[in-house]
DNA sequence: GCGACAG
DNA sequence: ATCTTGTCGC
């Protein structure tokens, strides 16, 4: 059932409790042939934004599809309600589509979130689709040193609880903060990204849509 | 009350 | 996220 998108961070951490009972961690990835990335730009001083999806082949990383939306933001940002203020314009350009992808790969965090609800993990649930969170920083966890080559990685923790995993994506760049969003588990989502991450810091596919939605022509 | 806080 | 040029480093 659809729910509200403009939410006070009362309404908003309800209809997260509510969610995440549907989020499923077992890995029931089937043959992956489409991989999607999604990211979210803003335009006139944070009024409109501008929602990029792509789909690149596996393997071989090519990008087969693209789709950019806008739409006004309704939502301002608070830290742990992202997805309500950008699923949305997300949603109307993933419908874009041609096929829907076997993976979606989202800029943001998917369990490792107050709530265990980040947008990965929202995505998911909303669609019915494995998705995995590759952050560019920490929202919530714990976690060790991590080493300065390219693959070194630590757990991300919240006390005994496993949310994810700090990944050193390329030698030198500061590590992503990976945990799976739905149909997938922490091992499984952090060996996906690392395929993906071939000439970046981010994931061939989001790093794509993260161009289209800043700077590209959509 | 104070600090933390995805994009 | 966004406002913004040049600059340090591999």
């Amino acid at each position: 059932m659809p729910h509200p998108w403009r939410v006070d961070a009362r309404e908003g951490a309800a209809i997260q409790e509510a969610l995440r009972r549907r989020v499923r961690l077992a890995d029931e990835l089937g043959e992956v042939r489409r991989i999607a990335g999604m990211d979210v730009g803003f335009r006139d001083g944070g009024a409109t934004a501008c929602a990029a999806v792509t789909c690149l082949s596996w393997p071989g990383l090519r990008l087969e599809e693209s789709h950019c939306v806008y739409r006004g933001v309704e939502m301002p940002y608070i830290p742990g309600l992202l997805s309500f203020r950008e699923l949305p314009a997300v949603l109307d350009a993933l419908a874009a589509l041609s096929a829907p992808p076997e993976l979606i790969l989202c800029d943001g965090q998917g369990i490792a979130h107050p709530r265990r609800l980040g947008i990965a993990a929202h995505l998911g649930v909303l669609t019915g689709l494995p998705t995995i969170g590759a952050a560019k920083s920490r929202l919530v966890g714990e976690h060790g040193p991590v080493g300065r080559e390219r693959g070194a990685r630590a757990p991300l923790l919240d006390g005994a609880e496993r949310l994810g995993t700090v990944l050193r994506t390329r030698t030198g760049v500061r590590p992503l903060y990976v945990s799976p969003g739905h149909r997938l588990d922490c091992d499984t989502a952090c060996e996906w990204v690392l395929a993906c991450c071939t000439r970046y810091r981010l994931p061939e596919p989001t790093h794509a849509a993260d161009r289209l939605a800043s700077r590209g022509r959509c």
